[in-house]
DNA sequence: CTGAAAGCGCTAACAT
DNA sequence: ATGTTAGCGCTTTCAG
């Protein structure tokens, strides 16, 4: 390996000089700092970031965890973060939790063994817990609140914006609209649902429990729950879906029951994919700005990094995508 | 930060003790051990793999380069090696080539920074000189091969599946098979096409130059190359696709188009997906064991970086998947 | 079986 | 403006 020393002799200086005109060029002679620059370019320097880190204690690396790499939406957010921080020279330790506490706990202890400067993650059911292991550590979550104290989040306006999606079936005429809600145990389930009982509330209608069922933020468990709101008796005739994955779930037991879409059943999911864009029926959504919010977390931890102090919490809006998976409400027989 | 001078200090032993208590169980008293080990566990000890890696020039620690993240197909990739890498205590470092040789490049580079102990890389058009960048270091190429001589690469069988997309659609009666390749600068392209040739010639068909376009992997690419041969004269009445993300791109040119899959057109992918799988007609595709070839890369580089000498190449077969999207070919006016 | 000491490559005091 | 020196936390000779 090539190494500053390396680098030094060639340009006829101590490394201590040539480490600063790499990176403190204000404190050398613009000739020095030409030749070292030059003899660094030649031999291809690159420095051991392993070095610099003890030394500096801090490793211009930043981890993020996030739930479910396999999801769409988490590998958007993933590259939002990671282009914003090469953007600044930073690398990303990204680890995978899997929804599973144990394993984001297991991620984290890497990570600090590793000694980021900071950390952006989405949150499990217990962030809150498992965060004491980088204790200190600037910190944003992504996407969800852990619920911790004081915590930097950014997030989307979920209340809103499922607000918005059930406003509008039950523009369309609805009045048994159901939700596929993900686990309580995460704040964008529970913004969401919050949002759908302030659209029934808005249109004076009661909330049913029995309309409401939770899933686990992934296909089959959407599918299943789908399954079971849409075989009850007095089945709804909307249903508005907690996330992405749930609603593929949604659709499936829709075609596995032969209701049509939006004939027999209209249907909004939140989060739009690809996927929501080109099946047929084109489904609405609650559309969110996924790469900005990977974006914005990590400019908003380079910038905790930096010293600034800035506002805990960051809100971006949704905004609700018409297609073709909603209908007026028929008269049932 | 807890150090091992901390744990040694705890346990009444130096730290050269305590360090080898924790990773060289053998070379130390029963009891010392047990000692050590205790102190860790209650001081929450983590060890510093930067001061680590630094002694020992190696971290635990390998590379991977994939050329999108935002296609499932690599997000895939990913997750096995993740899962693989952690299985035996390595960490990931991930980046993202976005198909751009430069990209890849400045990879490289960071990458070199952290002595990373080896690298999968799915490579782009220009790594056969880019991994100079990293030269020594054992290596694996995933999904593609450079063509660097001696490569491990871990890969599919590309020929055979193309061959077999494209003799069933043969078989169904089709005379005017278009297949839309991919850049013939990456393997796979180069070996689908290969594949599409020879189901051809086995056929006794001649090859028509007019009927293959190339794609650039990605939607947009796919749609136009699809649109271009699609409203032709003598329009293809089936199509092969060279990978997944052009596939879509071309069920939208033919939707464009008002062309029905399968009854004006038949239309076999490479990649499958839940798109593939969902969307309606479901493609037939050639499926790929995504995950598999992921983790096995990973277990072939961590056994290349425990010094064992492997065949330079593993060939995964692939499988074709029949579903709604073919059709036999009808007699045209 | 254990301890003392050196050094991985780098940067930050401190000195000049 | 530049060089000298020390030390980040760890592992590894080398002694004992």
């Amino acid at each position: 390996m090539i190494g500053l020393q390396d680098v030094a002799r060639a340009a006829g200086v101590s490394p201590a000089t040539a480490s600063r005109a790499l990176h403190r060029p204000d404190l050398v002679a613009l000739r020095t700092r030409e030749r070292v620059e030059q003899a660094a370019l030649e031999l291809g320097y690159r420095p051991n970031v392993l070095a610099r880190g003890l030394r500096t204690r801090g490793s211009r690396t930043i981890g993020l965890i996030v739930t479910d790499i396999l999801n769409p939406f988490h590998a958007t957010l993933a590259k939002g973060v990671q282009d914003a921080a090469e953007a600044q020279g930073y690398t990303v330790l990204m680890f995978n939790s899997d929804e599973q506490p144990d394993k984001e706990r297991r991620a984290l202890e890497t990570l600090h063994g590793h000694l980021p400067m900071g950390l952006i993650v989405v949150p499990t059911a217990r962030t809150r817990e498992n965060l004491s292991v980088v204790a200190g550590l600037p910190t944003v979550e992504l996407d969800r609140a852990s619920g911790l104290d004081g915590a930097h989040t950014v997030m989307v306006d979920n209340v809103s914006g499922a607000r918005e999606a059930v406003a509008h079936l039950l523009g369309l005429g609805h009045r048994h609209v159901g939700m596929i809600v993900g686990n309580l145990d995460i704040s964008t389930a529970r913004e969401r649902l919050q949002g759908y009982r302030e659209a029934l509330e808005a249109a004076g209608l009661p909330y049913d429990d029995g309309l409401v069922l939770p899933g686990d933020h992934r296909e089959q468990g959407g599918r299943l729950a789908a399954l079971r709101l849409l075989s009850g008796r007095e089945r709804p005739t909307a249903l508005f879906v907690g996330n992405n994955e749930m609603t593929v779930g949604a659709v499936l037991a829709a075609r596995e029951l032969g209701l049509e879409i939006p004939g027999d059943l209209s249907l909004v999911g939140f989060d739009d994919s690809r996927w929501a864009q080109t099946m047929s029926p084109a489904l609405s959504v609650v559309s969110q700005p996924t790469y900005d919010l990977g974006q914005l977390a990590c400019q908003h931890l380079l910038s905790l990094i930096a010293g600034q102090s800035l506002p805990g919490s960051v809100r971006l809006p949704t905004r609700m995508v018409y297609r073709q998976s909603t209908a007026p409400a028929t008269v049932l027989a």
